[in-house]
DNA sequence: GCACTAAGCACAATCGGTTGTGCACTAAAG
DNA sequence: CTTTAGTGCACAACCGATTGTGCTTAGTGC
């Protein structure tokens, strides 16, 4: 059953059976028959022919004569939470929307592999490539350079491609009033509260820290340096993190502002594990899971547009701006105030 | 800086610098050098040329020539669970460990965007396609057949290619047993049990169900059909189906075999919004979700084994099975016993 | 000195499309 | 009846690789 079929059709089966030629095929399947004179009738024939014997274009063929993939490719850090995940979602299908097809290769934060899985978006001929919250944007953009392709940055900024990011100081900031509102409202206004998750290196932990202490010296509140744990994006490391933290205090910070749900996976755990009960503490969690919220309703999130975000990088793709360095910054939406 | 690369270099460009042959450049880049008797020393600088140039294979000029796209194909209905996530992600890594580029397409459980998806695959020249969790597998393995590219069903199985499932009927077994353990320790050996989630056409869920009965007979115990509510796979159903279902009742089931994370999350949250404490209930959720562990250590889970599953298809690919009804299936772990 | 072998490489066809160009034919105009 | 303007289509080059084949030159044996 799968041996009758030793060859794919080709525009020069069509020919041969249609009794026209390959580039009358060519035109017509393309559309462009119209301006090339080819008659209704002949077309018309044409087409049913294809439809009937089921023919589908060689899209390696297509893109190396006109020079042009039909792909766009992203590359990404990860699946495994509802942000990246629906960025890879909504890509596909925005991509799909524009006549593109969508490629995304993780990367694990690793900037080898990051680079890796570039080459092969462009030996692919990639038309364009959007990067991720990549740990080494810059040099991802000087590949695309060097081979002329256009690449973007998303979610974490670069100097050499424009970039999509969160608003992410801002959004840190609203984040920590409403945390701060929170524990005002139960008369703990100067219980400490705890930075914990991120990278300390890269920009979007930066901003959020430097908007978690703005939100902060705004209540007229000073900062700890020991209260600010950027201890990677690992639910083991923010859980190590926290029981290390816990060995020189009594009891439990008022609140945290947990950057990403992969850190609160680890800060939920421990404190369950330790017996505390999870309404004992305000959260204020960098980033959105539904399961989450389901769980535990007074979490409070800050919630990625990623919907507008997707839309920024495909109109940057369409009318790329004059200055490469562009960095667009989209509101999160805080969640559970 | 972006302007100096009107082309991407070719063999053609590498021959005329190398002052040797296109044919040459290509047999040295390929390995293949020393069977076409071409001297090390040329080798050795067309080689540092490629290097230095950085040259870069057009992957669509050799898929062409080659007959081979060195693409691997998955659909899957979406990215937005931890078990989808960690199968598009182990996915990919294995595929690129075989010197496979992969590409997932996400088709939302739509039969349409299936077949749509489906196509473009077989356009771009895939050389397998892996379905998972396809509302009609058959009709997408049809499609491969007729153009000679094999196929394989993952998650659900179908007729036409073989499977690689988990074992439902067992683990849903196994994970009802461990239900109903539970609920005899805390002496309610008879409260009723509710299952619900999922489509009740789809073979996963029917299976389950099966499982579910025939661990509840093992009991001594009988499973009433209003207590079996497969209703499809969101949150917002199960919402809805356990707000129905308790307005014909007093009190809460002792305990729920949730089918899919995507249910517990509508679960949780009515249960939270009407003000029940998550311990008065025993639950049992096919799917595992650590985030949901981390905030109810006593939740019990069927985590299907993504890692040994992926590694089956690949074996599939590497020896086709003679049988291609072939159905393998794969233990679940149950987890939070 | 000559045939023979092997080494070292280049030529050219091919994969399946796309597209610039031009030929043959018909109909209208002069 | 000839020229002109379209109409309807086919030819052939090309995209960038791969690969079967064959040509040249050097080395070996006699």
């Amino acid at each position: 059953m799968a041996s009758d079929s030793p060859k794919r059709l080709t525009i020069y089966d069509l020919a041969r059976l249609a009794e026209s030629s390959p580039s009358t095929v060519s035109a017509v399947l393309n559309g462009t028959w119209q301006r090339r004179r080819i008659s209704k009738k002949l077309a018309t024939r044409i087409l049913s022919l294809a439809q009937s014997e089921g023919y589908s274009a060689n899209m390696q063929a297509r893109a190396l004569r006109r020079e042009r993939s039909g792909i766009i490719g992203m590359i990404l850090p990860m699946y495994d939470n509802r942000y990246f995940s629906s960025i890879a979602q909504y890509f596909e299908s925005e991509a799909r929307r524009r006549g593109l097809f969508a490629i995304v290769s993780c990367t694990n934060r690793d900037p080898i592999q990051e680079r890796e899985a570039t080459r092969m978006m462009l030996a692919y001929r990639v038309e364009h490539l959007v990067c991720t919250g990549a740990t080494d944007p810059d040099s991802i953009a000087m590949m695309c350079q060097e081979s002329g392709i256009s690449s973007l940055n998303l979610d974490l900024p670069g100097d050499k491609a424009p970039s999509v990011i969160s608003a992410n100081r801002a959004g840190a900031r609203r984040l920590t009033l409403a945390i701060l509102d929170r524990l005002s409202v139960e008369q703990r206004r100067d219980d400490p509260v705890l930075f914990i998750g991120g990278r300390g290196q890269d920009h979007n932990t930066r901003e959020r820290i430097a908007g978690f202490k703005q939100a902060r010296a705004e209540r007229g509140l000073e900062t700890a340096q020991e209260d600010i744990l950027p201890c990677d994006y690992a639910a083991d490391k923010a859980q190590a993190a926290l029981r290390a933290y816990m060995q020189n205090r009594s009891g439990l910070p008022g609140a945290m502002f947990i950057n990403s749900t992969i850190s609160l996976e680890g800060i939920v755990r421990w404190l369950q594990l330790s017996g505390y009960c999870l309404d004992d503490i305000i959260f204020g969690c960098f980033d959105w899971d539904p399961l989450a919220a389901a769980f535990h309703p007074r979490l409070m999130m800050a919630r990625q547009n990623v919907v507008e975000m997707i839309e920024r990088v495909f109109e940057l793709i369409d009318t790329p701006p004059p200055d490469p360095t562009l960095l667009i910054e989209v509101q999160p939406e805080i969640i559970g105030i």
